[in-house]
DNA sequence: CTTCGTCTCTTACGGCGTAAGAAAACGATA
DNA sequence: TATCGTTTTCTTACGCCGTAAGAGACGAAG
């Protein structure tokens, strides 16, 4: 029985709490253990490396996204890419993290089967519907990437800070336009909501409609 | 007059080498170093830190991404969204960089300029027009992500060995499709391709077609 | 020759992930 | 209670990393 009530399950929610409140780069073995009045060395019982920690993390977060196949598929598609931004903008400090390793993750699974069952109950192909939830998905990351996913130090786009060192003169439409809002979270939202009506929209089963 | 002839640039071009040949994680600024003859704290003349160079890097990248603005918008747009890819594809190790700094770093900002001024000859407004270009970037950056963005250590997906560990009976979608080629470089381009017809053929200005 | 600006090196510090194994705390048994 | 095997934790050490500080080597200019 472990003495400090220590689990993999706690280490990865500890995990999480450190990423959330200190970003990625304060993630190391050390400060991980410290925060749950260990040593570092100490993790290495509950997990194999650095590494098994980072993927659980993201399993974590990815396993959140639980969206039921049911009613017209655009519309509980959009539901799922709704719901994976929720849950990337909640952590964003694991953007990066998510980004980089296959969705095809423990986590996402169970998930991708079924809505690729209710997509192949609508008309398209088995790849073809997974190619579908693959490329939502895909857009869904990138997007929020692009929203926060700043690598820490370079902290957020600063859209302020770009607007004065940028020369009117030169850049009269980015001007223009970051007066109007370019890069501001109502932006973000827009223009998600936007591209992914149009990416909804355009896409279909190859048979018929 | 340097004695060993470096320079910024030259600094710059073999970090780049290096990167395409070991990776992003084999990047040091000892190896760099040795790459060019050189003791680490030599570079520290030409460059101010590590993220200078991991900075220099992208915007090499993203500088070659040139794509002129003329005749049906849809059209050029679709050729910019290609010309990232294929540039992104040429240094995927160079993949989670980009996708994780803001895509306003000079190397972009003229291209973006023109984009937004051949848009807004087309009817866009200002705003609109650079929105539907971030959103056709962040699309191609989310989708070559997933495509070739791996992790190093978490080589490619592999996808004989997930169709292998994958149970046919609790995820028969998801085998079907992996069978009928999901994840082969063949599936990344079709679904590229979909996606992008989608998103463009979704998206015009707000006033007319 | 001296001086100065340019370029490169040496040394050192604190941090990282983790391999190897000693040491401590525990429940069960005798 | 005393002992034992197992489970859990710690100590030490190695080779990496980025980079601060400053010394040294060099050609050009006076």
């Amino acid at each position: 029985m472990p003495r400090a009530g220590l689990s993999r399950e706690k280490v990865l929610a500890a995990a999480l709490a450190l990423v959330d409140r200190e970003g990625i780069a304060a993630l190391s073995m050390r400060k991980l253990g410290a925060e749950l009045g260990v040593e570092a060395m100490t993790l290495y019982y509950y997990v194999p490396n650095k590494d098994a920690v980072l993927d659980g993390l993201i399993d974590m977060v990815v396993s959140r996204v639980t969206v039921e196949p049911v009613g017209p598929w655009r519309e509980w598609l959009r539901a799922f890419a709704v719901a994976i931004r929720r849950e990337l903008l909640a952590h964003p400090a694991l953007l990066p993290l998510v980004a980089t390793r296959p969705v095809l993750a423990p986590g996402g699974l169970a998930t991708a089967e079924r809505m690729g069952a209710a997509l192949r109950a609508e008309g398209f192909g088995a790849l073809e519907g997974l190619q579908l939830v693959n490329a939502v998905a895909t857009f869904v990351v990138g997007h929020t990437l692009a929203e926060a996913g700043h690598t820490p130090g370079h902290d957020e786009p600063d859209v302020a800070g770009v607007m004065e060192s940028l020369d009117p003169g030169e850049y009269p439409v980015l001007t223009e336009a970051l007066r109007a809002g370019l890069g501001t979270p109502e932006d973000h939202q827009e223009r998600f909501d936007r591209a992914l009506d149009a990416l909804l929209g355009g896409l279909a089963p190859r048979a018929s409609v």
